[in-house]
DNA sequence: GTCTATACGAAGATAGAC
DNA sequence: GTCTATCTTCGTATAGAC
C-alpha cells in the first residue's frame, strides 16, 4: 500500500492477470490501462510499476522514459487500428465504386469499436486510451501520434478528397483532422456523460458511435465555407 | 536559469509587462499564458511564479492550490465569454424571429474570437488557454468549467432544441458537446496546424473559424440518428 | 493583510552494483 | 538484464518579515 513494491520477496499471488508476460508486456498492459484511466501526466510511473509487477527502473531500462512508455504503447495499439483502417480502405476500394463519405466516415469511426470488441477484457481501456491519445493537447504526444498515423492519413485523404471534388483541399483537411479530434473526445467519454437523467447506459456506446457517424457524414458534406465577411448562413439551411 | 527568482534585490528591468498590477493579477496573467502554451499539468508553479516575479508561495496564500489558481483563471476568463454569449443570446431572440440554428452556433463560435479582438496582446493566450481548458479530459477540469458554464449552456440548448424541434433531445445534448469538444480543439490549435504547405497564415484564423462554423451548422442540420443496425447511411448524401 | 524564505514528501530520472 | 540507491524537481505547508 505505501510504496515501490508490493510483494518483493515470495512468489506474488494476488491479481497475477496476465500470468507468465514478459516483464516488458506486463509494462505495456498496466500503462495502457492507467493512462487511459486516469490520463499521462495524472498516472505515477511508480503506480504503472506496481501494477505491472515491476520494478520503477525497469521502465527506463525497457522504453528509456515515461514518454517512451506512452509511445511504446501508442505504437502496439494504433499497428492493429492502423492496420485495420486500411483494410477496410481497400475492401471499399476494390468494391467498384468510389466510396462515399458515409462509407468513409463509418470504416474510420467503427475501426476503434472493432478493435475494443476484439481487445475483449481490455477493450474499454483501449478505447479510453486511445482516445486521450488521439485529442492530447501536448505538442510531444501529438508529434508522436501524428507520425504514427501518417500513412493511414494521406489514403483517407486522398479518397475523401475524391468523394468531395467541389471541396477545396484545406477544407477537407480541415474537416479531417475535425473528424480525427471528435473521435478522440467521443472515445475518451468528453462527449458521452453528463447527462444522468436517463436510465439505459448498455446501447449509449453504439447508440453515440452512430450519432458520431451522422454528424461526421453530414459535417463534411457541409457546402464549401464562403468568405468570412458576412457570409450568407442560409446556405446549409436549405436541406 | 537556475531557481525561484530571477530578480532578487534590485529592480527588475527585463520584461516587466503588466508594470504595477498586483502579485494576483500578475500571476494571473502568467498562468493564462503558460497554461495555454504548456497545459495545465505540464506547466510547474515555479515556472509561472518566475514569470510573475513572485514568491511560490504566493499562488498559495492567493488561490490555495495550483488547482485554485487554474479555477481562477478560468472564472476570470470565462465571466466574459458568458457574458457575451448570452448577451448574443438575447439580441438573436428580441429580433423577431426564432434563432435559426446557423445563427446561434455562429454567436457561440465567435465569442470567443471576439474575446480574443478585445484581450489585445495577450488575446492568443485567452484563446489557447480557453482551448485548452474546454477540451481537457481531467474529470477536475471538466467539473471545474462544467460549472462555469452551466448557466449558459442551458440557454443555449434551449434554443437549439427549439430550432431543431424534429430532434430529440439527447441528440440535440450530443451534437452540443460535440461542439463545444470542437471548438475547444479548435481554439487550442489541434485543428489549425499541421499543414505547413502554404504560405498564408494571417487569415487563416478567420478562415478556420468561418469553416467550423460552416461545419458545425451543417452537423447539427443532420438528420436524427437512425438505429445502430445497418443504418440507410445515404440519408444526408442527397443534398 | 501581503508576501517571502524555507522545509517536507512524492515523483521521474539516473548511476552503478549484482 | 534487473534492481537498489540517489539526484533533481515538483506541489504543498509553515513561519515570520513588512
Amino acid at each position: 500500500m505505501n510504496e515501490t513494491r508490493s510483494a518483493a520477496s515470495g512468489p506474488r499471488s494476488p491479481a497475477d492477470q496476465s500470468r507468465h508476460a514478459s516483464t516488458r508486456e506486463r509494462l505495456l498492459d498496466a500503462a495502457e490501462r492507467l493512462f487511459g484511466e486516469q490520463g499521462f501526466a495524472a498516472t505515477s510511473l511508480r503506480a504503472v510499476t506496481v501494477e505491472a509487477d515491476a520494478n520503477v527502473a525497469a521502465v527506463n531500462y525497457h522504453f528509456g522514459s515515461k514518454e517512451g512508455l506512452l509511445r511504446a504503447v501508442v505504437e502496439r495499439t494504433m499497428a492493429a487500428v492502423n492496420g485495420e483502417r486500411l483494410r477496410l480502405l481497400e475492401e471499399l476500394r476494390t468494391s467498384g465504386h468510389q466510396p462515399t463519405v458515409g462509407e468513409l466516415v463509418r470504416a474510420f469511426v467503427l475501426t476503434g469499436a472493432r478493435l475494443v470488441e476484439r481487445s475483449g477484457e481490455r477493450g474499454t481501456d483501449v478505447a479510453r486510451f486511445l482516445g486521450r491519445v488521439m485529442s492530447e493537447r501536448d505538442p510531444a504526444i501529438r508529434r508522436l501520434f501524428g507520425a504514427e498515423v501518417s500513412p493511414v492519413e494521406g489514403r483517407y485523404l486522398e479518397a475523401l478528397q475524391a468523394a468531395l471534388p467541389q471541396l477545396p483541399p484545406d477544407e477537407v483537411g480541415f474537416r479531417y483532422r475535425s473528424m480525427v479530434g471528435l473521435l478522440g473526445l467521443y472515445q475518451s467519454g468528453v462527449l458521452t456523460d453528463l447527462h444522468p437523467g436517463r436510465a439505459a447506459v448498455a446501447t449509449t456506446a453504439n447508440t453515440d458511435a452512430e450519432r458520431l457517424i451522422t454528424l461526421l457524414t453530414s459535417a463534411f458534406h457541409a457546402p464549401p465555407t464562403t468568405d468570412p465577411v458576412a457570409p450568407a448562413e442560409g446556405a446549409p439551411e436549405h436541406c
